[in-house]
DNA sequence: AACTATTTATAAGA
DNA sequence: TTCTTATAAATAGTT
């Protein structure tokens, strides 16, 4: 179409290759967007020029990654897709792991034991008798360090005199002689930072 | 063009929707085909019709994923590696936080103690003080009912009578009158079960 | 970038 | 669908 036919093969000459490149590709990508409106279509279009220059149309009730994504659905697996879906897996898993972690925290900080079995509840129990146990010991054994380290004149940190503080660190074991006042307990800082996933 | 124009908006009429479609699919196709020869260019166009039949032109010296790669380079942007990188930050950030709990459950089973702060340490101890009472207590309650739904003759599971679970219940605060044998303690199965995500 | 003679695409009808 | 054909649209070569 034009003054006279041409013959459809490459164009030698680079300056009108460029030109006819220029007017060829507006044409389709009019009529691609005609298309898109007559027809309701949706279309991906890309075209890379002999120099490396790219130019696109895409219709606008959708994205380039839309169509490709169902390009791939409809031509069959893709390595991609399925690299993908394992990610999806494992942070899946991951996910679940974490919840049931946060909820082993949260019976061992005297939560949420409603969710446990008796059985699982007497478990815990012991296990914590045990941890405290350790826990205590390894107090003791870091107040006795720090009194002797760090405090070479017998004094401890927060006034609290060295037996007093051992007093405590052994304490209160529930129904036993060594009980603490209570309000000390709440200025506790150790519980579950915010580690919830953005 | 044709014998009469038209107005560039949807056609309603889906027969004639759809004839219209292909033919004007087949002239883009055409089109798209003589671009490339003529001018030696690379393209990719993909056309899904109303009722999601894909068809495709992708010229000789390419394949449709080898052109997505030039367009995704030519972009900046990956569209599936920007997609990807999240992915792999969230599996990331899930691991750091999976690694938190876990070790703050160990901390709780008196475990890498020495990982703790002098301060944290304390923290630790007093939580796990309060952790403990608050399971005491459910025990306590769990197996009073337990006492009165289940066991209406007043005998308890494993042969130990009422009074002596509750002993154990209460004990055995470290140095105090119920003191537990500990060989009973190891039997317990209350820890972390395999989470490692495999 | 415009122009325009001509070719090509296609809307409507068969 | 496919073919036909009158007509609209695209464009090759020119300015």
């Amino acid at each position: 179409m034009g003054r006279g036919k041409i013959e459809i093969k490459k164009i030698e000459n680079p300056t009108n290759r460029q030109v006819t490149y220029s007017k060829r590709r507006n044409g389709i990508f009019k009529k691609a967007q005609e298309l898109t409106v007559l027809c309701d279509a949706t279309i991906s279009l890309i075209m890379i020029s002999n120099n490396q220059k790219l130019h696109e149309y895409t219709s606008p009730n959708t994205t380039t990654k839309k169509v490709y994504d169902m390009y791939q659905r409809a031509m069959g697996v893709d390595l991609w897709h399925s690299h993908y879906e394992k990610m999806q897996e494992n942070l899946k898993k991951l996910k679940k792991i974490n919840d049931k972690l946060r909820s082993d925290i949260r019976h061992r900080m005297g939560e949420d034991l409603d969710d446990l079995s008796i059985g699982e509840l007497k478990s815990l129990q012991q296990n914590m008798i045990e941890a405290k146990e350790k826990i205590r010991v390894r107090r003791v054994k870091s107040l006795e360090q720090e009194a002797k380290m760090e405090d070479p004149y017998g004094l401890v940190d927060n006034g609290e005199d060295y037996e007093s503080a051992v007093a405590f660190v052994n304490g209160p074991g529930n129904n036993c002689s060594y009980r603490l006042h209570h309000e000390n307990v709440h200025q506790a800082g150790y519980g579950i930072q915010d580690l919830r996933l953005s």
